[in-house]
DNA sequence: ACAATAGTGTCTATGAGACAATATGGT
DNA sequence: ACCATATTGTCTCATAGACACTATTGT
């Protein structure tokens, strides 16, 4: 085969205010770096898939266990040198998940911190990837809702807060956080967190009505 | 073929406070579309090009007579639906170039107002591709100083600003553009230019040593 | 002097950061 | 009452927009 045409995805999720890469392991003999845990990935199927979007879905959904995440194309990494098999393009996604689903995902995912997996060798120009998603989602995160898709269902101003802090890595003034968030309107009441031994907070919850990103485009609120 | 990979490139210029994209026609009786007028784009070479980037190169070598612009990955548009052929992927990029550099550029190239372009139909999804470059280009442009590519050697302020008012399509206070361009520090001042019924104004050029974007990656200023 | 465009001073409204003050439930 | 966290008030400072004013050249 002259050149090959393969979908991967940097799934990420936040466990413990820290970042988290979902990795899975290869399990064909028959394919370079057997055995070692990687961002999974996959050809693309002329025959099943309509578009590389689909590859990543049925990726997805077949070697993390994972449903319609947030999936964003990322970029797409091309060459001869990026895999020894030869000549080969990834079209790479980036995918976001909250905790519950992260959870919920199968056996064969595990999940590891992205510094940890960072500071290790990691095959092919994965290294590459998983860097270029967390830029993007750092990027995106310093003016968009973008995190909201790390959130659970419903979730407290405060801990809203501690994950664009963990994203960004810094700290944010409450007061201008929360001005921002109500400002944008992007999140809506739900309920009150009782049952603390401190003022109970308010539950928000993400908004339906607001689409983020169109597609490769990059879009501000 | 069960799949075929690649890259067409979207070619931006300004010419006439307009913005205008260069066409090549496709002379190759076995393909579709032959005879029309479409964004330049080719099949990736593994053996020539060592990347898809290279591919672009060579693409906008060959077939627009245009060398090294700036050159940005867009976003990769693929799926059954696209060409009539088969499963396609296209690796797609945005190149940039000054009104020198388009007026050099090859027979083979024609030049179109993006308006118009958009306003007729195009062969493949190359209007979906044609709006994606448009649109970062502006998005990018509120932000940075990505338009200095679109600028000749040396420009008067007002020149500089009339380009980013074409690019993002509304009037710009010249008090505050001032402003911004001497603080963010990306130009430096060449001379005077001279000759005209009124007062002469500076020129500039483009810094050498601001490396505006990494390849991929989101960067703001 | 006048026309025409370049470039500057500066007032004001808006928004972000800082930080203090108040609110509320459990113990 | 006290602790802990939530939420709000508000002061200050930086920045962006508006707009008028000054500068400089050719005619």
């Amino acid at each position: 085969m002259l050149l090959f045409l393969t979908v991967d995805v940097v799934l990420l999720t936040l466990k413990q205010d820290q970042l988290y890469v979902g990795l899975v392991q290869r399990l064909n003999k028959d394919e370079p770096f057997y055995g070692v845990w990687t961002l999974p990935g996959g050809f693309v199927r002329p025959q099943e898939d309509n578009e590389a979007r689909d590859t990543a879905i049925r990726v997805l959904r077949t070697k993390a266990g994972v449903e319609s995440p947030y999936l964003e194309q990322l970029a797409t990494f091309s060459g001869n040198a990026r895999d020894p098999r030869g000549w080969s393009a990834s079209i790479t996604y980036y995918a976001l998940v909250n905790e519950q689903i992260s959870a919920n995902s199968q056996e064969r995912l595990r999940w590891e911190p992205v510094d940890e997996v960072l500071a290790a060798p990691m095959p092919f120009d994965h290294k590459e990837l998983l860097m270029a998603a967390v830029a993007r989602l750092r990027s995106k995160t310093s003016y968009s809702s973008l995190p909201l898709h790390l959130m659970p269902s419903s979730f407290t101003l405060s801990e809203l807060r501690r994950v664009y802090e963990v994203v960004l890595g810094g700290k944010l003034e409450p007061r201008g956080f929360a001005r921002r968030v109500m400002e944008q309107d992007f999140v809506e009441e739900v309920g009150i967190d009782k049952g603390e031994a401190h003022r109970p907070a308010r539950l928000f919850r993400a908004k339906k009505s607001a689409p983020l990103y169109i597609e490769g485009t990059f879009c501000v609120l």
